[in-house]
DNA sequence: ATTGCAAGATTGTCTGACAATAGTATGATG
DNA sequence: CATCATACTATTGTCAGACAATCTTGCAAT
């Protein structure tokens, strides 16, 4: 077990810069939809517009960002089909991992998986979001660790960063989270007892809760309403 | 080291720096764990260092190549366990689009995809290896669209673009392409009887095949012999 | 042969500039 | 007053040149 973490700095700027604005991209502090100035990031970063355009092109390709020719980049917004194929994916490929797991990982593994169950269980009953997501993100880390395929990882991590410009992630929701929390424990259970075959189950069926959950707050959040109506001024 | 490299048209010169490049690599043009120097893709796209830098990046994002700081970019190399989690998660993937096609695809769609195959045949029986390449092409283009879901393309377009760097792949071995065609007018009766489970399943079964072939090669062509022996010099 | 160091090559980054394009304000016209 | 054409401005796309940091290589010394 590693004991200190220190924040080694990414070796380029360049690098850093991208881990910036990534993080501020799945943290919501830049919000899905808005634009981006290139001059803006610059200051606001304090680099050239080479590295930062560097660092957009990289975010481009994860599709975190959207760059139209001759009119910049914004943040990437995500439609209800592009909402509901995600999850399609997300649900294949987590399942696959989990599966995977359950065959494949260490006793060592399994628990350090239960313990960050644990973890989670309590920061839930706290009701400490920020604790869940940070033992939620450890979970992952093991799960995908431990699944022996580096490619799923890769390609599944890319996959929650996307989902993460949805706002309303499932665990957001106050009203999901002991939903998921029990399913998570019958996951484990499956894990534990290396029941393969079942832990991809439960794990698919997990992923489609939380679609359900999300897509419900998706479709009320793109309701157009009265009072947020778009840029059209209303006459009167 | 390549001597020349056209451009074509699309909307920004760095997007045709990508593009030339992207097709240089999955051809075979450049290979795989080639060096490239800036100074000399510059001078031989004739761009300048930002642009040429800013494509680089979207590469490197694709995986297609990789940039060590301070090293430089050099086109991605792929190793006997990165082949094996990439056909595992391709067949993963192929399988979800064919059950899914099957599922979703209409009618004209399965007719579209039939006459792929039949000329699919034909370039096999006269051994046209070009003709098959496109051909193939064409079907899982056709596959893809009528899957309904833009990301699972996307995702496993950029896969197989990376299967590519394996330039072993199953279709250029002689041997494997009647098992191959076989596997494939397998598939089509099934979608055609819109099967959607035996699609998947013979899918997959496809992409095992596929691997094992492509492995066979791979084994056999990074066998160390005397002459190109790895960095670990042997004990006497 | 191994080590250490100097020289050269390559990358990382910045600055400043200019052309092309998109967005916006202005003004002309019916 | 509304609509459309035009000019202006802001922003992006691209280039050239420069310099420091770092890697690689060749050579000298042990």
């Amino acid at each position: 077990m590693v004991t200190s973490l220190k924040l080694l700095k990414p070796e380029t700027l360049r690098a850093q810069v991208e881990n910036n604005l990534r993080q501020a991209i799945v943290s919501g502090q830049l919000k899905a939809g808005e634009k981006l100035v290139e001059r803006e990031l610059c200051e606001m970063l304090g680099v050239s517009r080479p590295s930062l355009r560097e660092a957009l092109r990289t975010l481009e390709a994860e599709k975190l960002i959207v760059i139209v020719p001759h009119r910049g980049p914004e943040v990437a917004a995500i439609s209800l089909e592009d909402a509901r194929d995600l999850y399609a994916l997300r649900g294949l490929l987590e399942s696959f991992a989990a599966h995977e797991f359950t065959r494949l990982a260490s006793d060592e593994q399994v628990k350090s998986l239960g313990k960050t169950v644990r973890r989670l269980r309590e920061a839930g009953h706290k009701n400490s979001q920020s604790a869940v997501l940070e033992a939620k993100a450890e979970f992952y880390r093991i799960l995908l660790e431990g699944s022996g395929n580096a490619l799923v990882s890769e390609i599944l991590g890319g996959l929650l960063a996307r989902v993460s410009l949805l706002r309303a992630t499932s665990l957001m929701l106050p009203d999901r989270l002991p939903r998921s929390l029990e399913e998570i424990d019958a996951l484990l259970t499956c894990i534990q007892n290396r029941d393969a075959k079942g832990a991809q189950e439960i794990s698919h069926k997990h992923v489609l809760n939380a679609e359900r959950a999300a897509l419900g707050v998706f479709k009320l959040d793109h309701q157009p309403t009265p009072t947020e109506n778009e840029n059209e001024p209303r006459r009167v």
